[in-house]
RNA sequence: GGCGACGUAGCCAAGUGGUUAAGGCAGGGGUCUGCAAAACCCCCACCAUCGGUUCGAGUCCGAUCGUCGCCUCCA
């Protein structure tokens, strides 16, 4: 196994190398909590959630911190997001904060995004932040204006290396506002005097106020996974300025490296168009999950490239679906007539075609999180297995035994996307039960060639979403 | 206007110079079945357009058309 990652930094993939052999280090940002989660999280949060699982899989210990931005993320007109929200619900800020932050988790959950190992809130830092943004002012990158502070991005050469804009460009741009009391229009604020009305505020030695976005992931991700660290991800759309300005404070005040390998993950679009309130087409992962299983969305979302933009649409979704059962059926099968199967070790045969799914498997994430191969891959183990399952008695116990561990491990443990119950037997047992005297009645139905009679109970059963499947074994049902 | 991505079958989507262009969905034809469903087998792509580099290009270069992102808040 040997990784490669496009690293955005150097726009060009390379192989992965961790600073510290077997640990991996990785910071992605976080939301900012003023509001429900939205689809475009989903893909965000599933996409790095990802490659957290992967390099795990591949035997690093991994620290994944993810922040939760609940100070500092400033609109247009100058107002802070989370203070804007807590009006909008007539919360305290922190309060509003912590409510979102709640559900922010929960929705992630029940897409079966891996927790972070640290979830650092930006209210908890701003002492470091603040000793952070006194450094900078002390070696000259920052200057104190009128109780608010400003990064001076003309000290920094470096400025617009990720992100491969210029100073010159920026400066031509004709939306960029010229705050009073910056130097240059470029500079951007790492802390800004409060206002006398603004709740959300924090004694500093420039006065009372609060950080800036921007400062908040540079001091976090330092102070747990140091500098430099491996990984960094987010979104493209925050390449620029977010990513940059994280870069030039973090190596400016320290003279180090920042992060290693930069990541950036595509946009979710609906429809063809990017997902905004002011387009109508913001859809909350609560409301999504009513339409569709959390899994589906998961999978739907790994049925493209992390890198590329993901167009959603009814059809896709419903499409990927289909996809996602057939997989389930193979599992369902595998572990279904594992009981049945004949004693005995794994064949040669089936450890080949096991080891060959997983080595092509593990070719496809190795270069650079392909999750579509590595999902073809799984498709072409679950086809081979459903032809040996055609036989019964074909495979031996043993034999299902490798099988179904594999798909626990490929499909389950890295992708996230296998339910560990997929099994009839886990309906209630009253249900189970009725369920199998149904068969059995339908069964007798049948000899009788009472057709008429055992279809209308195959219907019936459907449309209380049981299904049947008569084989030569006998009927056979799921449960969905 | 500046910077940057991308255009692959009806739909979704891999593929970064080399035999027959993955995989899924949909569709067509079979096997199996009392009939279905599931499963299995077979079929379904002149890789946006034009030009260039090369023995050889979906893959590299240029132009054109189109879509999208960032430059202002975004995951």
């Amino acid at each position: 196994m040997a990784l490669s990652i496009y690293n955005s930094l150097a726009r060009e993939k390379q192989l992965f190398e961790p600073l510290h052999p077997g640990r991996v280090h990785m910071y992605v940002c976080g939301p900012t909590v003023y509001n429900d989660a939205h689809l475009g999280h989903g893909k965000t949060y599933v996409n790095f959630d990802i490659m957290v699982r992967y390099l795990r899989y591949m035997g690093y210990q991994v620290l994944y911190v993810q922040n939760i931005t609940d100070v500092g993320h400033i609109l247009d007109s100058g107002e802070d997001r989370i203070v804007q929200g807590a009006r909008r619900e007539q919360m305290q800020p922190m309060q509003l904060a912590e409510h979102y932050t709640r559900r922010y988790f929960a929705d992630m959950d029940r897409l079966n995004v891996l927790r972070p190992d640290i979830s650092p809130r930006a209210t908890g830092h701003v002492h470091e932040m603040i000793d952070w943004i006194q450094a900078l002012v002390d070696n000259g990158h920052a200057y104190v204006s009128d109780g608010s502070v400003y990064f001076d991005v003309s000290r920094f050469e470096d400025y617009g290396k990720l992100s491969g804009r210029r100073l010159e460009e920026a400066q031509s741009g004709t939306r960029v506002q010229q705050a009073e009391d910056k130097h240059s229009p470029e500079d951007f604020a790492l802390w800004k005097k409060a206002d006398p009305e603004h709740v959300m505020r924090w004694s500093s030695p420039w006065g009372e106020g609060y950080p800036g976005w921007h400062i908040e992931c540079t001091v976090m991700s330092t102070k747990y996974l140091g500098q430099p660290f491996d990984i960094h991800g987010g979104g493209v759309e925050n390449k620029f300025p977010h990513h940059e300005c994280e870069i030039a404070q973090a190596e400016a005040a320290t003279g180090l490296p920042f992060a290693r390998y930069w990541v950036h993950n595509g946009m979710l679009m609906i429809r063809g168009e990017e997902m905004h309130k002011s387009l109508g087409n913001f859809i909350t992962l609560e409301r999504a999950y009513e339409r569709w299983d959390p899994m589906v969305l998961r999978f739907f979302i790994l049925q493209s490239h992390y890198r590329g933009p993901l167009d959603m649409t009814e059809e896709a979704v419903d499409a990927a679906a289909r996809g996602l059962e057939r997989l389930y059926g193979t599992v369902r099968a595998v572990r279904r007539q594992l009981a049945s199967a004949p004693e005995g070790a794994a064949s040669s045969e089936v450890a080949r075609l096991a080891e060959s799914s997983r080595a092509s498997f593990e070719a496809s994430m190795d270069d650079d999180f392909n999750t579509p191969g590595a999902i073809a891959a799984l498709f072409d183990f679950s086809r081979a297995t459903n032809v040996l399952l055609q036989e019964p008695g074909t495979l031996t116990s043993g034999d299902m035994e490798v099988i179904d561990r594999l798909f626990g491990r490929l499909a389950g443990d890295v992708l996230g996307v296998l339910p560990d119950q997929l099994r009839e037997s886990d309906a209630p047992e009253l249900s189970r039960q009725l369920i199998e005297l149904l068969i059995e009645t339908r069964r007798e139905l049948r000899q009788a060639r009472a057709y008429e009679l055992a279809d209308k109970l195959r219907d019936g059963l459907s449309a209380l979403g049981v299904q049947l499947q008569d084989g030569p074994q006998g009927t056979s049902w799921t449960i969905g």
